[in-house]
DNA sequence: TTGTAGGCGTTATCAC
DNA sequence: GTGATAACGCCTACAA
């Protein structure tokens, strides 16, 4: 026992153990504990049996900041978004998570809540990650790009695409285009469209899909209003919507709306008014909400959850290969026809 | 120019500036630098400029892991729920991630998704953060048990309290008293209880106080049947009621649901099945989310966004204070009578 | 007011 | 197989 005055090394008090400690319990190097730990070269038997037990004794557990200071990754991805109240932004964070779960890399999120200038957050935040999504207007184009420039891997959601980052999104054309021809099939000549395009591209691009759709259609139907909602939730669709109904004689006949909540304070608005839907108004919405369902509310359903997941998948790619080129997605989506439209026989 | 060589330092090459980079090219010591960054000692205002000048000009950012380390705080904070789906966890969460942002917090969100076993991954995100707020039935008793032994502040959300951490919940007690009340009332003599108590500490209670105030009411009501609905999802709710109103002449009157979910999915098989609702059968839900509204659904709805607030205050608070006493919170809920439960006059 | 040096906890590269 | 030792990037006594 002279070689003795073993395995009475503790970590110094209520703190935890580090590698140095279990290295002293077990009687052999930092270096040594690692590698037993990790499989990351060969370890006698023995010894991994000591490096075990003195693990277990001493409640090792890795200090993360060390591995990721020493393995210069901090197995971790972000995604800003402007809010998460609806359940839009809901499932795609949702859908983000579960597939950056799998990937496993745990995800920090940032809402901006629709405040102005999150750049320092959103450059903190890239200081934390590997990788980050970026959902919708949450921020500037200047802030996105100084990320990139970071030289930090980005994936753009639900926004238009920005050189030197992955963009995907839903394929907004293609349901604009249905819901603009299936107005014009109800027979609606004017139409007034509810939303603010400049908050959100994807709404831009929805208004034109419908546009286009309607002065398309036999006998040619028309946008004759588009209307600023300031805001995508319930209480900002009712009050544009109401201002809407108030300008009597001008009465639409239609009323798109940027996104479900708008079009379900739209429905408000138009109760208030007693005007009957869809015999005196159609509204209609945009991504099937579950409200809508209940609601009776005619809209566009996307893949929001796998919207999330693609993304994740896709900013795990790039985090892989250094620097390719930038990858473009396009998730379909589907028109849900439901009475807020019309009558369907 | 003999001192010369002034101001060439660059970092190695595309890998982000360090302090010392900075330090060299200021022709300070880093440590200067790391006063100048964070005023925590006075700088010669000179010294100050040209401190400045290096770091816009390297573009410094001081590393996030390096910081961390040297403070050792992560200046971050986890959240665990079960999921993110329906929009009851997504409001809490997103109360929680703006409260956190003001006290500045980054957040790093977990989802178990009803998977099992995700104490892996739970006591990862306890290496990554300051303190962890566990949501509902997320993780076992025995990891949260862990986790506080390991020394980490702990704050528990709509979850039975844990001694060593805090706890938040909704008073679930007065709300299902006058739920319980109301609908005797309306005179139901027979209901039933849809929901899974057991999955979830909220729901156990809220059985509790619904039967209490059913069976004190005059005349007695009584629950005559209480059955699983495997889940807390519309899916989960239309299956389980279905096959409650598919045993004929046992019918009840008022089925009161975990949340709304799965009311909303009794809504649906009541449809299927022919029954009209309030006159054949009454309906309640829990939780008063956006859908409840359209569907007429009366229900109780709790102060989400609160919720998550408070917890995340809480949680600063006990990262702050060292081990004093565990808190307990009880915020507020309301009924909302709507008329899935009965016509109101 | 500023510099020096040690520490935070790991991983990885060399030798042995 | 295993052990030194040098990073990784910053903060902060302690000295000067």
């Amino acid at each position: 026992m002279a070689s003795g005055r073993t395995s009475t090394a503790a970590p110094a008090a209520g703190k935890p153990a580090t590698i140095y400690d279990v290295a002293r319990r077990a009687g052999v190097s930092p270096a040594t504990v690692s590698r037993a730990m990790r499989d990351t070269a060969p370890v006698a038997v023995d010894t991994r049996r000591r490096v075990a037990e003195a693990m277990t004794e001493l409640r090792f557990v890795p200090s993360r900041l060390g591995v990721s200071l020493a393995e210069g990754r901090h197995a971790a991805n972000g995604i800003v978004f402007p809010d998460l109240a609806g359940p839009y932004f809901a499932e795609v964070v949702l859908g983000y998570e579960e597939q950056a779960g799998e990937l496993d890399r745990s995800v920090i999120i940032l809402s901006t809540h629709g405040r102005a200038a999150p750049r320092a957050k959103v450059l903190d935040l890239a200081g934390r990650v590997d990788g980050l999504v970026v959902l919708g207007r949450a921020v500037g184009d200047d802030v996105v790009g100084e990320v990139i420039a970071s030289g930090l891997p980005v994936v753009t959601l639900a926004r238009p695409p920005i050189s030197g980052a992955d963009a995907v999104s839903a394929d907004n054309q293609h349901s604009a285009t249905a819901l603009g021809r299936h107005l014009a099939a109800h027979g609606y000549t004017r139409v007034v469209l509810l939303g603010d395009p400049q908050d959100s591209p994807d709404v831009a691009h929805r208004w034109a899909g419908v546009r286009a759709a309607l002065v398309d259609a036999e006998p040619p139907a028309a946008v004759v209003e588009e209307v600023r909602s300031n805001g995508f939730d319930v209480a900002a669709g009712h009050r544009a919507a109401a201002a809407v109904f108030a300008s009597g004689s001008s009465r639409p006949v239609a009323v798109v709306c940027a996104n479900d909540e708008i079009a379900l304070g739209a429905l408000e608005a138009a109760e208030d008014a007693a005007l009957a839907v869809p015999d005196q108004v159609a509204i209609t919405g945009w991504d099937d909400i579950m409200a809508a369902r209940w609601a009776g509310l005619t809209t566009v359903c996307q893949p929001m959850r796998e919207l999330g997941a693609l993304a994740a998948r896709m900013l795990d790619d790039r985090i892989g290969r250094a620097g390719a080129g930038d990858r473009r997605e396009l998730l379909p989506t589907e028109l849900v026809l439901r009475t807020s439209c019309g009558h369907h026989s």
